[in-house]
DNA sequence: TCAAAAGTGTTCCGAATACACCCATGT
DNA sequence: ACATGGGTGTATTCGGAACACTTTTGA
């Protein structure tokens, strides 16, 4: 390294979020409809620029909450990567730092707000390309949803899209929607009541849906994120998707 | 976001490499002295400042070619994860973007050069805080070894790690070395030659060494990174390290 | 009484483990 | 001959897949 202390480039950063949740059995992503240029008019996720003094976690969760008005992170948030800075905006080098955000369903606030109007997209359109998305969104998205089905495996994160307390058909709907499969209901009860550290009976029960009542559930102690930190909580053994 | 294009704060990028390999059948990172201020006489992973018109990756590639005379990269090498970029440099903000170089043993050549020198140092020595590292490239160097541990469950990159031909128990020797544990010599082989997509025979011997001649192989065509662009293939099933 | 969903028990099979055993070389 | 590491065969065990079956509600 020239330790002449040159011009090192300075550039501008941003941080994108890819939201993800779980509706109607379908994955959805929270996109926005940009009123400026560039890509005036097409949808792009929800970010913008990276403030002196902040760090990306922080710009992140700022963004999500100015673009959705969700005062803090309703799930689970983590980075996912960084792209460019080279060629991914026609205005010049800006270097994203992609975000994942697992999140239960929650309504969006702003679009009566003078900011972008953001919605809910179902994943699989996006990716058949049916919507095109603004700069290099398109293939953070396809990122994003690979990082989701592989921490799905190894982590306890399925239970970010649900709420507080869960059934363990609504998880086993959650891992269906992300992986795209189907999964045997009977195995999958006896996998994921029977993986340690994983789920904690409330003592509480379903009532008024059809068929028999089911348990509810709620995230293992030791798998929540203590004090907005996320969890690091490992599944042991993994939760295996199918493969082929 | 407020469009009114106000300060977005400009941010000096780093592109910082923690390259490992393995020798003596133990897991090394390749270190730099630093010669300047801040944590002058610090030891500290390779890296330095994006230059305008670069991408991560390249700029990774041209640091470590710089700090370590290499003209391309000998292993696999992929982006890690982004860190800052508040309170991480006390010259004030800085983002870093952390990469992964996964190679076989190479000299390092910058000895003599007015470059840092740079060294490989034990993997576990740094993170059990025998030696101090600037920065915050410990936790990178932590972050590191996790995403290392990991790969090589799920896909073909320990062969990153070995030469162009390699024999069973060389690529056993990696495993053993990066996982910290000890891995059958008759499963690991059925396993490894088992493994479609993984192996293939170059119809080769080893000579001269103790004991019975090993067959050598190579990394399948279908495994074998592109254009000097890494690869993505998956091992079908994961050869998985044993957990507690 | 029937449909629907929850949950349990059981069988089957393939993969991981442990380890006995043989092979091919250097000394 | 013997030590050293390479490689194969095999019994055991464990976990996942498949699915019959019982339970508990709403209609």
């Amino acid at each position: 390294m020239p330790e002449s202390h040159p011009e090192h480039a300075r550039f501008p950063v941003t941080v994108d979020v890819v939201a993800l949740t779980v509706a109607d059995d379908t994955l959805n992503v929270l996109l926005i409809t940009r009123l400026i240029e560039p890509f005036r008019g097409t949808l792009a996720l929800p970010g913008g620029f990276v403030l002196a003094g902040e760090d990306l976690l922080s710009a992140a969760a700022r963004e999500l909450a100015e673009e959705t008005g969700v005062e803090h992170v309703p799930g689970h948030l983590e980075q996912l990567g960084s792209y460019g800075p080279k060629g991914r905006d026609p205005r010049g080098d800006v270097l994203t730092v992609a975000h994942l955000l697992l999140a239960p369903n929650f309504p969006v606030l702003s679009a009566g707000s003078d900011a972008e109007h953001a919605g809910w997209y179902p994943v699989s359109q996006v990716l058949r390309g049916e919507v095109q998305l603004a700069f290099d969104h398109e293939r953070i998205l396809a990122d994003a949803l690979e990082r989701a089905k592989s921490k799905l495996e190894y982590s306890p994160l399925a239970a970010a899209f649900c709420g507080e307390e869960f059934t363990v058909a609504q998880l086993r709907a959650v891992y269906e929607a992300v992986w795209g499969t189907r999964l045997d209901p009977r195995n999958f009860h006896r996998k994921a009541t029977g993986t340690p550290g994983f789920l904690e009976s409330t003592g509480r029960m379903t009532a008024g849906d059809a068929g028999r009542p089911a348990a509810l559930f709620r995230l293992a102690k030791t798998a929540r994120p203590t004090a907005g930190q996320p969890t690091h909580a490992v599944l042991n053994p993994p939760l295996m998707r199918p493969r082929d």
